[in-house]
DNA sequence: TCAACACATAGACAAATGTCTATATAAGGA
DNA sequence: TCCTTATATAGACATTTGTCTATGTGTTGA
């Protein structure tokens, strides 16, 4: 299994466009052509999105015919979610107070 | 309270540097002589950085004297957490089967 | 076999981004 | 008062990014 990269996922939800897909895709499983119609942009425009998506590890890419079906990756969004969540240790001490 | 802007945090997060100084930062506070020093870029970017880190509401500035301590702001980084996890639901169903 | 549909790739381009140097501002100490 | 230290601002510049148009690649169905 490859290593959750934080700065990418951050970079992949970093663009409003993206954010929403996700948002999407986390209610459920959605084809490519299915995502166009929710967005005011051309579809190359949105392959390079899921693109982006895919490589970072947050999204899933299913191929079944013609069509691409997306999801969430559940197993890397938690492990990204447990990652942020050792962001939130409070801070108690402080520093370098006299250059200490 | 301002309200919660998921994709600048996101952005703000994706940058190596600014990653780096987040994980820095929930350890405990610093200030950014003591920041600067762990990373080779200059004073200016990392002011630029934590200017960035500071709009996006996850980072607090807390001036004394001529220094400046930063520190994470637990409570937008858990709103934030409280966000990813919204983001974690299972896929259960398809769309668009034969364009339905 | 051929047309239509879903998606990818290539190339162009303007805007955003990360970095630098030079300089300004503000606080503290000798 | 002057020097040093901590940080911010301005401007420049190369790289990255988001978007487009044009076109290629598969798959389905008539």
């Amino acid at each position: 299994m490859a290593k959750l990269d934080e700065v990418l996922i951050c970079k992949a939800l970093g663009d409003p466009n993206r954010m929403e897909i996700v948002k999407m895709l986390s209610d459920q499983e959605k084809c490519g052509c299915k995502l166009l119609e929710k967005f005011d942009i051309t579809q190359p425009t949105l392959s390079h999105h899921m693109k982006i998506l895919v490589d970072s590890g947050l999204v899933n890419d299913r191929k079944e015919g013609k069509w691409h079906y997306y999801s969430i990756n559940t197993d890397i969004m938690k492990e990204f979610c447990g990652f942020i969540k050792t962001l939130c240790n409070e801070t108690t001490g402080k520093c370098c107070k006299g250059k200490a």
